[in-house]
Parts: C-alpha cells; sequence; structure tokens
DNA sequence: GTTGAAAAGTGCTGCGA
DNA sequence: TCGCAGCACTTTTCAAC
C-alpha cells in the first residue's frame, strides 16, 4: 500500500468526484487515455483505500429526516475515549463522530426526524452513555452549503 | 413535485444507500418487480429532488487533505447571513455551512491539507468577510464514525 | 403504474506492444 | 506496464397489459 498518486489519477478522481456518474469511456477521452487505462487505475486506487466507494446523495428532509445538530460532548476525566465511541457506533442517528481539540472531548453530528426525536436520542442514548458528563446541543436550522473537497 | 415516496421507493432507496454499485436488475429480484420498474421510481425520486445523485467517496488524507476542522462563527451584530454565505461559498475549503442555534451565528465545516493552510485559510479568508466578528475553531483530530442516516 | 424484451452503451478481461 | 478490442452485462426505452 504505496500512496503515489500522479497527475492522471488526481485528474481522474477530479472528474469523478464533480460528477461519479460519467462513463469511465466519456472521460478517458478528455484525458486522452483508453478506457481500459481509466478502469486499472481506479482499480488500483481502491485497492490502495484512495477511493472508498461511493455514496447514495438523498435529501434527509424528503426521506422524514427534518431536523440536523451538533453536539459537544464532554467526557469525564478519565473515561476511555474508544469504549464511548464504541458505544455512539451503536446509535444510528449520529452521522459523524470527531475527537477534537478545544473544550469538547468529541464532537457529533446527529440527524433526527424532529425535535422530538433528537430529545430523545439525546436523553435516552448519548447522556446514558459511560463517561459522559454533559452536553451542549447546536441545532442546524438551515445547511447553507453541503459539497466535497475541490482536489488539485 | 409532490413528496409522496411509498413503501417500495422506501426499499429502494435503503438499498441504493447501503451500496450504489448495486445493480438495478439485482434489486428487482430482491423487490420482486421488474427492472423497469426500479429505473422509473428513480427517476422520478431524482425529479423529484430526493435523490440528489451520487458521490465519489475519496480518502481526504490520501489526496494530500489532512486536517478537518469545524469553525464557529459569530456574526457581527445586524450584518446579512445571505451574504455572508455568499462569501464563504467562494471558499473551496468550505465543506458545510449550516445556520445554527446556539451561541454561533454560523457553523463551517472546513477541510485543509495541513495547519498552515487552515491557518490560511481562517485569516486570510474567513476572517476577511465582511460581518465576521470573530471565529472559534475545533480541529477534528480524528473521525471516528462517518456514514450516513438509516432510512426505516 | 408495471412488465418484459429489445437496443444501445458501459465495464471488464485477455491479448499484444 | 500500458493500451486496444471483444464479450458479458447493465441501463434504458417502448409497446402492451
Amino acid at each position: 500500500m504505496n500512496y503515489e498518486i500522479d497527475k492522471l489519477d488526481k485528474e481522474i478522481l477530479k472528474l469523478l468526484m464533480e460528477d461519479v456518474t460519467r462513463a469511465y469511456t466519456d472521460i478517458a477521452k478528455e484525458l486522452n487515455v483508453s478506457g481500459g487505462t481509466i478502469h486499472v487505475r481506479m482499480k488500483k486506487l481502491t485497492e490502495m483505500g484512495v477511493v472508498k466507494g461511493a455514496q447514495l446523495l438523498v435529501n434527509p428532509s424528503a426521506v422524514g429526516f427534518d431536523v440536523c445538530a451538533f453536539i459537544g460532548v464532554y467526557l469525564e476525566k478519565g473515561s476511555e475515549y474508544k469504549d464511548t465511541v464504541t458505544q455512539m457506533q451503536k446509535i444510528p442517528e449520529i452521522v459523524e463522530l470527531h475527537y477534537t481539540t478545544g473544550s469538547y472531548s468529541m464532537f457529533v453530528k446527529l440527524v433526527c426526524r424532529d425535535t422530538k426525536h433528537l430529545r430523545q436520542v439525546l436523553n435516552e442514548k448519548i447522556q446514558e452513555i459511560e463517561g459522559v458528563q454533559r452536553t451542549e446541543t447546536l441545532i442546524s436550522l438551515e445547511e447553507s452549503i453541503s459539497r466535497q473537497i475541490t482536489i488539485e
């Protein structure tokens, strides 16, 4: 597993990150190589772990998930971060968990059905986890930007 | 544009959210409908805006983006949120922007190459935007969970 | 709205340079 | 190692139910 990404790899990633549905043959034409080459490169990048797959983008509110929130979690002194993460893994409403610098020990992104659901997840799930001292909630009223990093 | 999603739509979304690379014909078999139906439903869902497309998942650190940070932004009283968002849009390092409750006016997720790059984006870009009073930075040392919501 | 099959295009594998 | 060509498969479309 060696992370040696050349210019062609980056070009391919850049184009596919803009539009995954684009055909390999189409990308091949733009980059002046054969379709097979794109395939080989993508296979290599996937094996290397650079590409982790693809994801369907679904509008959360359209499937009944209207509330997005960030939770700053304070852990008790001496509690094991790893154990807490394992517990958090079991909560499906958690979509992101970061170990952060600053006043919080960890920082969590949640997606819930409504405020009642959010309250339930907070009180009955997150705050019940051993090691969690207290939490601070930021509710997202509007997600104005949501995109991927632009490489190169 | 009417958001009427039936059980079949949800089943399709659920399966595709788990694995986008799966063939329509394969899903059709599992749900006991024809391949054409899956296609028609997905087209409908896309036109309705429920499905926003698909995204290639790339390991940021493999393409040279090692630092992920969250920035809490305090806006000056009376400044226009919309204008500030427009300015933020122009910063490619910003991958998410939320209008939130709590002490911050807005909350931003950034992905940068290194700490030097992060500092540059903060000082030379974000803090230069009109209306931005001050910012608070949380650096993610480790992203322990990163996934999508589980529907149904 | 769903079905089933036919047509067009894509991804994949083996061969050659 | 990289590029090219054929094969298998999928997506897509369309007429009929």
